[in-house]
DNA sequence: ACCCGTCGATACCCGGCGGGTATCGTTCGC
DNA sequence: GCGAACGATACCCGCCGGGTATCGACGGGT
């Protein structure tokens, strides 16, 4: 099987349309057809069931889907890390979420600069969620990520430190004189939901948010609260005030890596990171 | 990147001479020789050092090589897991090594087809150090490895059980009236190598070793002995007898599937393991 | 009910690229 | 210094990937 292949394939597979899929790829629509269509011979398998209003993945179309974005992956990280090997002599990016690990990023860094034989660390914060595609495709050498919500599925990891987690809301919010939450009392509450985010954590009824400023904003604004870890008091605003939740799930921040990574600089940072 | 060209830079570089790999891989010379060169300039890194009597790798082509194999593997593993999910309807391969975990395998294959819903496993015993293979490429569903021998990188993995290890030997062997062993006692004595293991359990001095059985043939012949977990008490034949060595590294037995799995019968056969 | 719009499949053509053979340039061993 | 080994280069050919035109099937609107 072919990259172009599998590319071709994958995006059928998420518009599942073949006219669009063609425009996306740049490509005319009938090219596509025939490629999927000998792809499936190929194969042995049917992928797609289509009629010509509609077209629909096969079971076995869903594993290719999977199996594939994650094969896609491995060799955009492959050529990535190649071309970073050749040029960028050593240095490692490392991903998180923007706001989060704020007390935990800063320690880490000096530590480990003061490691003999350090390299410089190029320090990406992206939106939420997006960490791991980073560290999937090579963008990146190693993230910090917080459990429960970030998959570590297919990476190695350990863990570095675990907080409970505190409801965040303006100060003069009915409940924020309250000493202690349980979260049967939030579910009327206006949570944000965090697209992109998938499982059980895409969030309540609240408005839609891309980043913490304007979570925070919004809170600010009385037009959300958020059950948030303990280690975001740090960069609240003023007239934010916080709530602990004891019952809510424990946050565990662990350091990532994708597997068969080799580098000195990285086992180092790594070990910093577990002596913190 | 696609994955013919991956492939040409694989066989190259394992081979590290263009006429070889071009042999191998089923075409002429000069196309590899171009396809590597188009390749190097499409990702702006040189990948090979070559004079006109040697071919070597740089360090950007080490990378490749490593991260590659892995891509190649994802690859293969989408196709023939995709093969699989619309013929095979539900079934599980499970793989280990033949003749390792022989009291555990039965308990978890008679506890697994006990569980409501649970589907054929197919058992494949395959030889020291190739399940790994299996596991990367798609072959096999599940497989029980040995720590430390055995590498669960890039696999989701749980540990089932730990055991010391004993030294197997003739019954007249000087050694096997001792009731206890220390491993620098054993640096003179013919260890068995294991070819295609690497890393430093490689083996000793002895004969080359392929599986099992010739290994207890030759220990029985006198022409080797060696330090196994306890668990393989049951399979000795009536003439080996063993000897605890306390201080030998504790072999655990973990059971690994690769990450990304989603299907309800694997996690049945996970969660029975742990139960055992 | 009929027609038209939508969408995937088919038919056909063209250009580029992958693969082949022949040959060259360099380097080492005898 | 010559020949053998080996990778690079030159050149040709056939196939395959991509384009345009068109078909066929299905639904929805009037």
């Amino acid at each position: 099987m072919e990259t172009r292949e599998l590319r071709y394939f994958v995006a059928v597979a998420e518009e599942l349309h073949f006219g669009r899929a063609a425009d996306r790829l740049g490509i005319a629509q009938p090219p596509l057809s025939r490629a999927i269509g000998l792809l499936e011979r190929r194969l042995g398998v049917t992928l797609f069931t289509r009629t010509s209003r509609a077209v629909a993945l096969t079971p076995a179309g869903t594993v290719l889907l999977r199996e594939g974005r994650a094969a896609l992956d491995a060799m955009e990280a492959a050529e990535r890390r190649t071309r970073r090997a050749d040029t960028d002599t050593p240095g490692l990016v490392l991903v998180t979420k923007a706001g989060a690990s704020s007390d935990l990023l800063p320690k880490l860094l000096d530590a480990y600069a003061a490691e003999p034989g350090s390299v410089p660390i190029d320090v990406v914060l992206c939106g939420v969620a997006e960490q791991e595609s980073y560290l999937r495709d090579g963008r990146a050498d190693v993230a910090l990520l917080h459990l429960p919500f970030d998959s570590t599925v297919g990476f190695d990891t350990e863990e570095l430190s675990t907080e409970g987690q505190v409801l965040v809301l303006p100060s003069g919010h009915p409940l924020a004189r309250r000493s202690s939450l349980s979260m049967t009392e939030l579910d009327d509450q206006p949570l944000p939901r965090w697209p992109g985010h998938r499982g059980p954590f895409a969030g309540g009824s609240g408005p839609e948010v891309r980043d913490n400023t304007q979570l925070l904003q919004l809170i600010t604004l009385g037009r959300a609260v958020a059950v948030l870890p303990e280690s975001c008091r740090s960069l609240l605003p003023p007239d934010l005030t916080v709530v602990p939740v004891p019952d809510a799930p424990q946050v565990t921040t662990v350091i990532a890596w994708p597997p068969h990574s080799r580098s000195r600089a990285l086992a180092t940072l790594i070990r910093t990171a577990i002596r913190l």
